[in-house]
Parts: C-alpha cells; structure tokens; sequence
DNA sequence: AATGAATGAGAGTTCATTCAT
DNA sequence: CATGAATGAACTCTCATTCAT
C-alpha cells in the first residue's frame, strides 16, 4: 500500500486518536494501554507506532484535541449578536460542554480531566495544554471587550484578567458535572448571577 | 489494645501518606509506584502493606485526605465577622489555596488535580470525592445564608445551588495556578468582581 | 538478457551492500536493522529485498566481502620480489590493514570482528568465514615455500603449518588496534623479531 | 526471603551469569533473549533484574568475565620456573585455552568471540576489554622481562612492546580454532617457531 | 516492477503483591 | 511481627518481512 495520500493517512490518524480518546474517557492515559488503542483502532501495533512514535505523542495529542474542542463553542459565543451577558456566556459554554458531551461517541469532559492532571507532571503537555487555555481565553478576552462596549461589564476592568475569571468557571463546572453529577447549565449560571448583592457588591 | 500502639500505628500510617502524597504531587497516581512510597516512607514493603492493603486503598486515602486540607480555608472563612463579601470570599479562599500549597512540604493543589482525574475512572474515589465536595459546598452554603442575611446575596436565591457556583470557582483558579501559572488571588477575584455590569446584571 | 541490465543489478547490489557494511561497522550484525540499511541504500524496501532475500542473506555476503579485502593486501606481498622476512611480511600485511581502514569510507577492520563472531553461531557464515580463511592462508603458505628457498624460514617446516601461525598475527593486530588502541604497524612486527632469543630459540 | 547473606547474592549474581554465558556462548550477545537467561536462571524475570539492572549491564559483566578466565593461564605461565621460552609460552597459553574451553560447561572462547565484536560498538564494553587485555599484557610483560634475564629475547627489546605481540597470538589462535578447526597448541607454537630463519632473522 | 504501509510475534523491562524467613 | 527477595503477568515498543497498489 505505498504512496497512500495525505487525506487517507490524515484519516488514519483519527481513527487512532478516536480510538484512543475512548479509551482514555474510560480510563485515564496511564491505565489506557497501547494494545487496548491497537484494538481499538483496528491497527496493527506497527501502524500505530507508525502515526504515533510513542505512547507519549499520542497522550499530547489527546490533551491537545481534547482542549481544542472549547473552540468552536466559544467561536459560536462571539458570534452572537448582540453579544450576551456575562451570565448568558457562563450558561452558553455550560450548556455546549454538555451537549457535545451527550452527543459525541467520547464523554470529552472525561478527557479533558485527564488532559489536566498530565499536565500537571509532564512539561510537553503543561505546554500544549497552557497554549490551548491561552487561545480560548484570548477569545473570552474580545467577548469581554464587546461586554464592555455593551455596558455589561464596568468599562474599566482588564479584559485579560476578567478572561481567567470567566474561564476558571469552567473546570467547576465539568468536575461537579463528573463527580458529584448534580449540577445543569441553567442552575449554575443562575447561582453566579445570584453572586451579587441586590445592588452593586 | 495497649493506647500507645494505637498511637504508633495511626503515626505510621500519616507516615506512610504523606510518603505517598509526595510521590503522587510529583508523578500523579499511575505513575507513583509502591516502591517509591515505601521508600520514602522509611518502612520496608510489607509493613506498607499492613497499613494500606492495597495500591487502590492508598489512592483512596489520599484521594480524601488531599480535598479534606479545604475543610480548614472554609472552617476559617465561616468564622468571618462579618461575613464577607462573594468576591471577598474568592479572595480568601484562593490566597488560603495558594498559602498552604507553598507554605506545605507538598503541593496538594497537585494532588487535587490527579484525585480528580482518578475520580472520573474509579467509582470508590468518585464517591469518596463526591462525599467531600459536598460537605464543602454545604459549608459554602451556611456561608451564603449568612451573606443572604447580609444583604450581600439575592435573598431569594437558592443557597445549595449558589454553592455549587462558588465551589466552582475553586477548580479554575488551582488549574490555572498550575497550567497557565498566572493568576493571583487578589486578580481572579477582582476579575470576578468584575463580572457583573455596572448596574444590576 | 540486456548486458545494461546486469551491470546495473550488479550496482544495485554493491550499493546495498556498502550501505550495510557502514550500519555494521557502527553497530554490528544485529544492531544493524533492514531499515537503517534500505534509508542508507537509498532504494525501497521491497527493493532491497529484491537483491538479497533475508537479512541473513545479507549477513553473509558482508561476511565473506569483508575478509575478501585482504586477498589483496597478500596478493602485493606475493608479488614482492625479492621476498619480504616473516617480520617484513608481519610489518606489510599490518600496515596495508590500517592504510584500507583508514581510507576506506567504512573501517572494514569493524566489520571483519562481526564477522568472527557472527561465523561463531552461524554455520553459514562460519563456512564462508572458513574458506576465505582457507584461501588466504594458502596465499600465505606460497609465499612461506618462497621463504624457504630464500633461507628466510627453516626448510624443513610443513608450509601450511607455518601459514597458520603467520595468518593468526593478524586478528591479535586488528583487535588491539580497535580496542586498546595502542599498536602500530612497525612496533608490532618489531615485537614479534623481539620474540626470539638472540641466537636461535 | 529478607535479609540474604552477602554470598547467597552473590552465588545467585554467579547463576545468572552462567546462563547467561551460556546462551551468549551458543548465540552471541544479540540473539541471546533476557527471556532464555532467565529459562536457564531458573529464576523469575524480576529476579533477574534486581542483579543486572539491564541487558547492557549483563553483557558487561560478561564480557568482562569472558576475558578475567586468561587470568589464571597466565599466572600460571608466570609461575614456572625457570622461564619459559617465548615459544614454549605460546605453546602453554594455546593449550590452557583449549583445556578449558573444553573442560568448562560453556566454551569461553565463543563467548570470548562475542565480547571482542561487542567492544567494537560499545564504549563500555570497550573500555571493560582493553582493561583486562591491559592487564594480561602487563602480566606477559613481566614474563617478557624474566626472559630477558634468561637470555631468550633481545635484552634491548621493550618489554611492553613485545607483550602486545605476544598477546596477539592468542586471538589468531582462537578464532582458528573455533571457525577453521584445524589448529593444535603444538602445531602453532611450532609455527610460530618455524617463522625465524635457521640462523637470526 | 517498484513502492512503502502494514503486519504481529516477540523483544526488554516494570511493578503490585506475596510469603519464607 | 517485620522483612525484602522473589514473582510473573503485563507493559511499551521494534523490526524482518510481505503484498496491495
């Protein structure tokens, strides 16, 4: 099967990466093991190892991807018009994490905790992992701009810095939503809007 | 039942977790094995064993141990007078975070991390997660009626489900502390703060 | 039968063929892998296995090639006229065994000790090992008779014999220069004239 | 099985070593397996690891054992008196080898064979031979001094010199005997002894 | 004919756990 | 009762060879 094209060895290497977040959902990366994402792939050991050199590729790769997923929800956040609330934002992200959740074949929240922890003892995936969280809260950040123009947010506050605010509800979200399996969109943004005093703070 | 063997076991057995939370802060759960623990504990392999019967009932233990040091900020931010403001309690809570992670011979915040990752794939450490998290937000909770009393909180809002939502601030903050490493305490709460418009939401 | 044709296989074959002997003098027969040597011929895999059709194929002919540099050496010393002494035949054959290693793109001195030990497990290769052995000692034993007419060696010893004794300098030679790194051409051979008592033995 | 005696490990470390030179004996290093050394052990896999912590360190360790069994042949030949002459000491140094190899449950030579092509692509390997061939040497040399004294060689030869010559016999010897096998002690001492002309060189 | 992606048995090594001492 | 040497299944990864294209 030689000179196979770009398209077709691109193809390979999602139904590997597939295989391998499924696992990965189930398990965690350090007891996902290279033979059960063989069979799961439907590969050969070699094949595989001729996408991913090691077991370690595969696992940034997966942090990668699994991180990249946020994108689109927040790409479709900043393309309302007109640009919602603070709020409105928390329950939009919420609630797309758990549609894509329920939807897809991989619970990718499962994934993504997982992302975390690596991130936490391996530099490669610190990295990776850093990169994503730095474009998805660039991203909040030009939201945060348009609250700003909108009156939704005190006009002088750093967006950047209300960025990470905004961004850290996130993770809150997912573990409750994994762990204790107790909380919904619609209820945790209304607990944030409550987060006030009836006026000012 | 001689009280001072009593004693020295419990003595051996903090021994014997601390060893291992070590070694998890560092390598995480799966990539901590045994010999390390018992090597750091000073105590030969089966002694270990007569503590922990096995690797799974370590992880266990730390897995509790490692959320039950937030038992003490929340302790502390209940015994507040006056009670203090949300963002003011992001605040508290966040620097107690970061206080105890450098003040501590280990970074639990690193050990949170991989006992949430385990909590995803082993049902004993999602409940024993759950159990934990739960008592924090009930805490949380009397915080918010206290504040509700105060006038700082919607009085109407449910307090359960506003504590989940401040929970839910904790994650994001330790995650970024961690992968980005460029949040302070005084910035993530100010950026919360921040978080609501000008004038009503 | 095309005349180009064959020529050309013939290339292909010494090209794979040197390509194998510098992966075998870096790192040996069985740390030398297919691949290593298709990347250095520079053609494909199922090229490659076009021209020799198993690695021990190809063992064997680097096996038998490496020793067959030496017909030469004791070709020019067959060809010396006057004969050379014993001791002057020592100093030329270890001298022509450093100037080829030296100028040849491969240091073929490495790859004739896989080849030793390669016969030592391998019937194959031991045969080929043995007949190159064989015919270089039969070189070694004409000029050894042409000794024996010139007074250089006592007539009455069997040539063969001799031939043997005169062929076992060599790996002494090859080994030390490889591997403790502290012989010369000329202080050898002046050290096998030293190994005779001033006047007879 | 705690606390084992200092010779029990090191009756076990011999046993491992054995099996080992065993298979290496019959395959070379390189098709040896950790799998059969540990067959031939009778010990488990983790046994084994915990006395050689890699195959690297086994073939080290072997290798270096291959070549400290010419120690006692020479010490023997150091031994005599009076000195023997440099003929008569090629004649006993071939025939130890040969009563050994033979005697012995492993032919040492084979494995002797492997050791030299070893050092040729490993640095620690190389660097265990040519200190054991260091120190044969000087043990010839001293032989060489005492025969100075004797009268059998030139008394304004360099001792150190004439060792690398004198040594340089026994690989040309070995490796005739193991692939040609038409070599005996006496017939190439008397070789060795032939290569002088009836009368000085 | 030539390619090189794919195969899969088998390599070296690790590590949670046990149990003879 | 404590010890730590021993176990062995399971792990990640390699590589000689094939064969669909």
């Amino acid at each position: 099967m030689p000179k196979v094209t770009d398209e077709h060895r691109e193809q390979r290497r999602e139904q590997i990466l597939m295989a391998a977040m499924i696992c990965v959902a189930e398990e965690g990366f350090h007891k996902t093991t290279m033979a059960h994402v063989i069979a799961g792939s439907g590969l050969s050991a070699g094949a595989v190892y001729g996408y991913f050199s090691s077991k370690d590729e595969l696992i940034l790769a997966i942090a990668d991807r699994s991180l990249s997923y946020l994108d689109q929800a927040i790409d479709e956040v900043q393309a309302r018009d007109p640009v919602p609330s603070p709020v409105e934002v928390t329950r939009l992200l919420t609630s797309m994490i758990v549609e894509r959740a329920e939807a897809a074949p991989v619970d990718l929240t499962r994934v993504v905790v997982s992302a975390w922890a690596e991130a936490v003892r391996n530099e490669d995936v610190r990295h990776a992992v850093a990169s994503r969280i730095d474009l998805l809260r660039s991203k909040l950040a030009d939201v945060i701009i348009a609250q700003q123009s909108a009156g939704h947010i005190d006009a002088g506050a750093d967006p950047e810095m209300v960025a990470k605010s905004l961004f850290g509800v996130m993770p809150g979200f997912v573990l409750q939503r994994l762990i204790t399996r107790d909380v919904t969109p619609a209820d945790y943004a209304a607990g944030y809007a409550s987060l006030r005093r009836p006026s000012g703070d």
